[in-house]
DNA sequence: CATTCGTGGCC
DNA sequence: TGGCCAAGAAT
């Protein structure tokens, strides 16, 4: 046959070649996770789910030491469901996005209450559990339970809207993506498909200099060939947040220290944290010291140099950091309490506050 | 649809 | 070093 014309495919037919070509780069050169199965085998459920909820908005190094942590102490969900808020808000401490932890425990116990302790195997089912929004329920059905669908996570949006030069912005994009993602999934594999286009994301259609010469969709990727493919996905403008100030009190009695527990809902939401005063744009750093707990112990505060700085999602945050120390059998002012210091590493403290206990202990 | 939710790593 | 980014969900 004339080799040139035959070798080159008809658009449509490299266009249908492309699931087989992902699947095929993915047998080569799949990442090895803790919550994977081997290749050809189904993953457990209850793994896969735990993953996802993790993984959400968080990087695979941070989340491997949680997960592992978590199947160590609750081997399946109904060991889950059966444990503790706090226990459970207390393992996730230090990962962030704390409704997350709350949500976990929620499905756990929706799980074994209402499914008999087996994840429902569909979409549809899955996307009615706590914490399980369109793409982990995507994304379970599929690697999971072989589900033919695709779930589309930030790797996924980018390396489609590259391989379509999508110009449309994100989030308006999504729909968009979502259809032409769908074109990449196969006739089988469908969980196999989307974790080849998330290594792929991961790994080669990084966000910045992409390895376009290793992915094996480089021929087809239309920002490739306009070699503009960093710049993509579009994404609109994010405004950032305005500084806010606070007071945060240190107080010790002997060696433990005085904490509450925040409101269920919100920032921080259900995390242990030291008493301390409002978080306010434009607040004086005196101004705060007025919401200082009333303690009988305590002769005086002593304000420690300097401020600790944290930077949430939407606002960045200064603390002023006062201390006291007061006597042994000091009570503890109502809706707080006295914790050990030598075991407040398994207190459910947010990271802003380790770095205030820090300060304020000189630890 | 826009906002609210943490944290660590990267350049 | 400040902004960006990471397997999004809930409201």
């Amino acid at each position: 046959m004339s080799s040139r014309a035959a070798a080159k495919p008809k658009p449509t037919d490299h266009q249908a070649d492309r699931p087989a070509r992902v699947l095929a780069w993915y047998d080569r050169h799949r990442r090895k996770l803790p919550w994977r199965a081997a290749a050809g085998e189904l993953a457990d459920p209850y793994r896969v789910w735990l993953s996802e909820i993790m993984l959400q908005q968080t990087t695979v190094r941070a989340v491997g030491p949680y997960f592992e942590k978590f199947v160590t102490r609750w081997p399946d969900v109904s060991a889950l469901g059966r444990a503790s808020l706090d226990d459970v808000l207390r393992m996730w401490a230090g990962l962030g996005y704390y409704s997350r932890a709350r949500n976990l425990h929620a499905c756990a116990v929706a799980v074994l209450r209402d499914h008999d302790g087996m994840f429902p195997d569909t979409e549809e089912g899955l996307r009615a559990l706590p914490g399980i929004g369109p793409y982990t329920a995507a994304a379970i059905a599929a690697i999971a339970f072989d589900r033919c669908t695709m779930p589309v996570d930030g790797n996924i949006e980018r390396v489609v809207s590259r391989l379509y030069a999508i110009e449309e912005p994100l989030p308006q994009a999504k729909p968009l993506i979502q259809q032409m993602a769908a074109t990449l999934l196969g006739p089988s594999r469908a969980g196999d498909s989307a974790q080849a286009l998330m290594d792929l994301g991961a790994t080669i259609c990084t966000p910045k200099k992409p390895a376009c010469a290793l992915c094996p969709l480089n021929d087809d990727c239309a920002a490739r060939r306009r070699g503009d493919q960093e710049t993509f996905p579009r994404k609109a403008p994010k405004k950032s947040g305005t500084l806010r100030r606070g007071a945060a009190f240190v107080v010790t009695r002997g060696g433990e220290l005085l904490v509450r527990s925040r409101p269920d809902k919100g920032l921080l939401g259900g995390m242990t944290e030291v008493p301390g005063s409002e978080w306010h744009a434009g607040q004086q750093d005196d101004a705060a010291l007025a919401q200082a707990p009333a303690l009988k112990g305590v002769a005086r505060w002593h304000r420690k140099a300097g401020v600790v700085s944290h930077v949430f999602t939407h606002f960045p945050l200064e603390l002023v950091v006062y201390t006291a120390s007061v006597p042994a059998r000091t009570r503890a002012p109502d809706g707080m309490r006295w914790v050990p210091v030598a075991t407040l590493d398994g207190e459910a403290f947010p990271n802003v506050m380790r770095k205030v206990i820090a300060h304020g202990l000189d630890l």
